[in-house]
DNA sequence: TTTAGCACTCTTTAAGTTTAATTGCTAAAA
DNA sequence: TTTTAGCAATTAAACTTAAAGAGTGCTAAA
């Protein structure tokens, strides 16, 4: 995938990436000299950032500033030279029993987790619902609340439940409700919500005329959520404050971005589309591979949980000078636990 | 309340605070002479504004600045000078079309009106959803989703519901449930939920020992409903992006006030209870006036929506430099459509 | 192949200067 | 008595200039 770089140029890369990573101050040769990994003077270390900058791993903006990493740079980074410099210790602890206090009743997890993870990593989190689509219908139960208002109530197998309130016409007889339900369950019990969306004109279209506005809300319901996923997923954001004491938000202009980002939940909704969904494991996605103008200047690191039959998304987006080790070790943790625990 | 002040000196104080509210600028004497409402000479407007200093209504930051109103200027302004400028009629078509469009289904509307919010006022819009600790209790249900889940769904008058899933240690007897939930619909329907969690003991304590669980449950989520509402309340935020385009936010220490306060929903929460909640019509609350060390330099407009037997309120927090008449033809307009279409 | 030396570029910072706005005061005018 | 013209004083903001600092690229020597 990239040319073969020497032994010499992947230190030297690393040592910049690194530093830039912690200092956000653009890398010039004499520091590096100096810093005592390597045993160069600061001619020869031009002489390969030169190269380096030739091979467009490298970049600087004018002649008397140092160098900084382009996006060929942070990818080259972080597929072969970053260490699996996991969290250490006492930040493990703190995520491990910031993530036990929180008491983790349904939904508000999902808040949580984002606020905590926001805190922790000084970048947007970003936590997503679980996708309810993969799930496994388990159960479907339609409650009279008033004369108009009903409550349909669908439940997968991992005992996630949306509830979708409708307005009837008239209350709905209960033994006709009960028998509905008992055929819709018996019948769709087990199988996936896609599979139920794709096929339900086969299984479901010989129900008698007088079921028709009952099998109409269920349908209804199971596309609400569909739709909602795909356009107005509830997400939930944290760290809007925290990623404002970094370097690159001391000026006006960048800060718009970044605000308006977790502002318009559009875009956001987005990019957590795009990623990566069933896989597990860890995506990163840098910069311009973000193939979205507003993102430009910034990574995504993302990975999903798992809870019994759904998934949902964690990521972090922050300026591509993220410490790319941290965060992601930080997400197989958060993720770990949220799998485990719910 | 205060000082007398000749209609000169109204004339000029108001004249200042509309400048002020328009341009971000300090207002000098010249300015104002110039503008022809008032056919003075500078010298004379000096010393009008020199009186008005002496009263605290305006202040300056150096001497070669013009004048800028203080707290106690912009609350006489509010109180006796304002014109009711309501919203020119464009600006009316455009929030009436936008709310109409806005596809009003529950929960979602809350959502979307603060952003219309935002969007219209460039302020920090806050929408609450109704409080139902103030609503009339209707009817529970009780529905087993598995043997392990138990839902509960409290319905109040207006038609509005909370549900709220429970771990149960087995599957509950149907007709036991329904035994119960019977009980308590008929001894507690028509009450107010705050009646009903003052007074339950009185009302359900002689309940059999059998139907203890299920009763904790119904007392359980109509605390978890109170305990929401103090601290958790569910509000949605609008404008964040809008607001930064006010001059205010051009230099990057003050934007971090207002982001921290939009990120960090327990002060909003904070301030959203502070609100006077039941009388419906408008309340204005000026720098100082919020008792609140972040809101120094913000004031709120805020008033109440109705649904039925429920209200929730409706806030636009911004510059205390905020266009006060138009912001409050706005919260009018919208509080009086949620009102109406709900 | 590596390094020392040096001219050159460009940013950042500081200091100084000018400009423009506005006030407060005094004395004259209405 | 009220209003106004005139003027010195004050100060922020904008602009200018100068100096300092950091880093590069190139050349020639080690």
């Amino acid at each position: 995938m990239f040319v073969d770089l020497s032994n010499r140029e992947k230190t030297i890369l690393r040592c910049i990436v690194e530093d830039y990573i912690r200092t956000a101050n653009p890398v010039g040769s004499r520091y590096i000299s100096q810093k005592g990994d390597i045993n160069l003077s600061p001619a020869t270390i031009r002489n390969v950032m030169s190269d380096l900058e030739e091979l467009n791993f490298l970049t600087h903006n004018h002649t008397s500033g140092g160098r900084v990493p382009t996006d060929k740079g942070y990818r080259y980074f972080v597929n072969e030279l970053m260490d699996d410099d996991l969290l250490i210790p006492s930040e493990k602890e703190i995520l491990q029993s910031q993530l036990d206090d929180a008491d983790l009743a349904n939904d508000e997890v999902f808040k949580e987790v984002s606020k905590i993870l926001g805190r922790l990593s000084k970048e947007i989190s970003i936590v997503s619902q679980p996708y309810l689509s993969q799930g496994i219908f388990e159960k479907l139960e339609l409650v009279n609340l008033s004369s108009s208002k009903l409550l349909v109530v669908v439940s997968i197998q991992s005992g996630l439940v949306r509830t979708l309130l409708f307005d009837v016409e008239s209350e709905l007889n209960r033994s006709k409700l009960d028998r509905v339900t008992g055929i819709l369950n018996q019948r769709l019990g087990g199988l996936s919500l896609t599979e139920i969306r794709r096929s339900f004109h086969e299984r479901i279209g010989d129900l008698q005329h007088d079921s028709k506005e009952i099998v109409k809300m269920f349908i209804d319901s199971i596309d609400k959520i569909f739709q909602d996923e795909k356009e107005g997923m509830t997400l939930y954001i944290g760290g809007t404050t925290e990623i404002l004491s970094q370097p690159e938000f001391d000026d006006t202009s960048s800060y718009r971005n970044i605000i308006e980002l977790t502002g318009e939940k559009g875009i956001v909704v987005h990019v957590m589309n795009k990623l990566p969904a069933g896989e597990s494991g860890i995506s990163v996605s840098i910069g311009s591979e973000n193939n979205d103008e507003k993102l430009l200047d910034y990574s995504i690191v993302s990975t999903s949980y798992t809870i019994g039959d759904v998934k949902g998304k964690i990521a972090l987006i922050g300026p591509k000078r993220m410490n790319y080790s941290k965060m992601i070790s930080m997400l197989n943790f958060t993720s770990r636990i949220i799998t485990e625990k719910l």
